[in-house]
DNA sequence: CATGAATGAGTTTTCATTCAT
DNA sequence: TATGAATGAAAACTCATTCAT
């Protein structure tokens, strides 16, 4: 289940994961990892140095060369905490029809404007996308972190054709769409500030989900049967 | 009319179709937004240099600075010509009918795998878009001319309507929705490499007008007016 | 012929070869080949820094890497000079005859205890000549200058012969050795402190060439030529 | 006896020759000293770190420091090893007679192109020379190694002069330069990759000892005594 | 003994910007 | 206009050294 937004937030806001004392080594690249979120978020990719990160870090700008070679070293990893970050959310939920499913799934893109982490979140991954058409590392993770979003969608819907709660579309075409315009919806509200943006997609697509994707006697015909 | 995609290409790769002598000065500053554009789309905003705008140029990195004060004075002038682009042509088409017309709108999105012009165009602009975050200025002229496109579109619907094509929806939230998801597509296509996936967003359009945005009877109507 | 000693001092220590105006640029890069010179004799090759030749030099360390992107490409213009410096007073002596000739230039090795310019000189190529083992093009420079060195001793040794003044020997076998030892010498003095070693190298050769090399009736045979 | 070249060699490319468990601090150093021997070689002294002789040596950096407070105290001890390695083997010739013992001692300069080892030694040694410029405790143990080379010479020639096979020259003089000459070809042959230099000037030293140094009727004499 | 983590000073390099011509 | 030269601030990266364990 997609949870991009809050997922990462939530996730090295505050990286109480750990058990006991932990390795030092990991302890420190987490922090590592949660100084570039922050620092990409407050800087912008395109203004950040390793500088930006060592401030929002307590120990020095050298120990990040101690654990990454290079910014871009470092940066790759970023990219692949990030997607990991959200990966491991994707799947989960406990809703188990498909209609209140989806509904949930694509409810959980919209963005209020007062969250701030989930934009910001929402932020640092466009930026990272940005970057994938000059690095190619970054591409391959960032694009099967897309597909994988895509497919979840996608067996929502296969589910749901198969409950015959949904017309009989392909589902990974109706998929990649919903995923794609929500993910367009959430760029044009973090980037350019279109407040609610989300939101109207969201309820477009629920409007769609109604009128065009539900079988249309389906009630009738869960009850009959 | 949205020509994103070719609109920026004809004219900057060919920014030599201006009639007679002009003022130099002119000449100039567009030659500088010229090798701006192609500096930005070979290099990426975040690792773009006065140098390389230079080395696009036949003109010094001084020369630069002679027109514009500050690298930031060069890029707003930059994402001004670069809305100016667009903007010229978002009028632009012969078609009346709305269905059709939607659908040439719609289509004028689809880049094919080998249009690196088009790709290259759209990537340009996604790159000033998310510098809009951190550039309030950057994020007023694109935020106008993303409003106007939508507005485009909410016209088409609006005609529609009112000649009983379409379904009475509500035409601003349609539009957007549309103008986003076409937006959402080209970004996963340009960024992620996705190769169709404008191609497929159109389709996936063009089943949603056909099923459930035009008047059910529309043809009957049609040929019975 | 060979003064590698102070003919690259007097050359930067006192550029005054050029005339008028001169150009800027040229200027400029005589002025980082002689702080060059100066921060590797200070400093020695294995620490000498950017930032020491800057210091050496009347302008910002920013500008070494205006005129040389970077320090290996400016440590190899260096090379270049250096080797320039040296082969440009190759040739140069008033002197004719073989034997005098060749006294000549073994006693230009003569470093005296104080002539600390000369040994400072003597020692930059030295350490040149070591890094020769890991820089390729160090090498070509430094080898070619090396085997004109030899030359030129080759042919005084040849002319002597032709003249009958030297004994029938391999002109280029006993003019490198004669050459060979007496940077043998060289290296020995100026590395390890041994005052006179250039001095008693030149009086050993001096002796060899008495007693080995001169044809024994000379005077006779040239007179009765 | 002078093998500065295969002494090294040996000693430190098989470093495992030591009898028992030895001492561990020793075996330790000495490993330490291996190490730093290689990376030397392989690094140049210019770009000698601590990390380079790390990686040469099973063990961590940290554990330099441990046994040596400062790189520079690790590579005086490293001069001293150095010195030690060949100082050993100074004396070492069964050879009694003067004039092959002088050939003999000539002979081990020679390089062959394939020696690589000791191509190797002998340009660590040089480049420890030429820091012997700046440290004056380096240079005062790489003098005593040297005056005890030439001393060497001095002897073998001095007991050919008392023993009627060589003519009555000054045994030190004569000696310096011999030696002189031999590192003077060998730092050629290994610096600038001059094949056969150092063959080149034995052959040449031999001539001289056999035209000008040796009694002139010595095989007379010594038939006849 | 031995190490991984950490640091601070320093090194090369980059880059927007200025200036004299 | 137009440029090459020049600069200073800041960037990424290096490295000897220290320290807790």
């Amino acid at each position: 289940m997609d949870t991009e937004g809050d997922a990462g937030n939530s996730t090295e806001d505050d990286p109480g994961n750990r058990a006991g004392e932990g390795d030092a080594a990991s302890d420190t690249q987490d922090a590592i990892m949660g100084a570039t979120y922050r620092a990409l978020c407050e800087h912008g990719y395109a203004n950040l140095t390793m500088q930006d990160i060592a401030d929002e870090f307590d120990k020095s700008r050298s120990l990040l060369h101690y654990h990454y070679d290079t910014k871009e070293d470092l940066l790759l990893a970023f990219v692949e905490q990030m997607v990991g970050w959200i990966g491991d959310r994707l799947a989960e939920t406990e809703t188990e029809d498909p209609l209140p499913r989806l509904e949930e799934y694509v409810d959980r893109f919209v963005i209020e404007p007062g969250e701030s982490d989930r934009q910001t979140f929402a932020l640092a991954i466009i930026e990272l996308r940005v970057q994938a058409v000059h690095h190619p590392q970054f591409r391959e993770k960032l694009r099967s972190h897309y597909e994988r979003n895509v497919e979840t969608v996608a067996e929502i819907l296969a589910d749901g054709i198969e409950a015959g709660v949904f017309r009989d579309v392909d589902p990974e075409r109706v998929g990649e769409a919903i995923y794609t315009a929500m993910v367009g919806a959430r760029t044009y509200q973090v980037t350019l500030g279109a407040e609610d943006a989300t939101r109207r997609m969201r309820d477009a697509i629920a409007e769609f989900v109604a009128t065009d994707l539900l079988v249309a006697d389906r009630d009738v015909a869960e009850y009959a049967g």
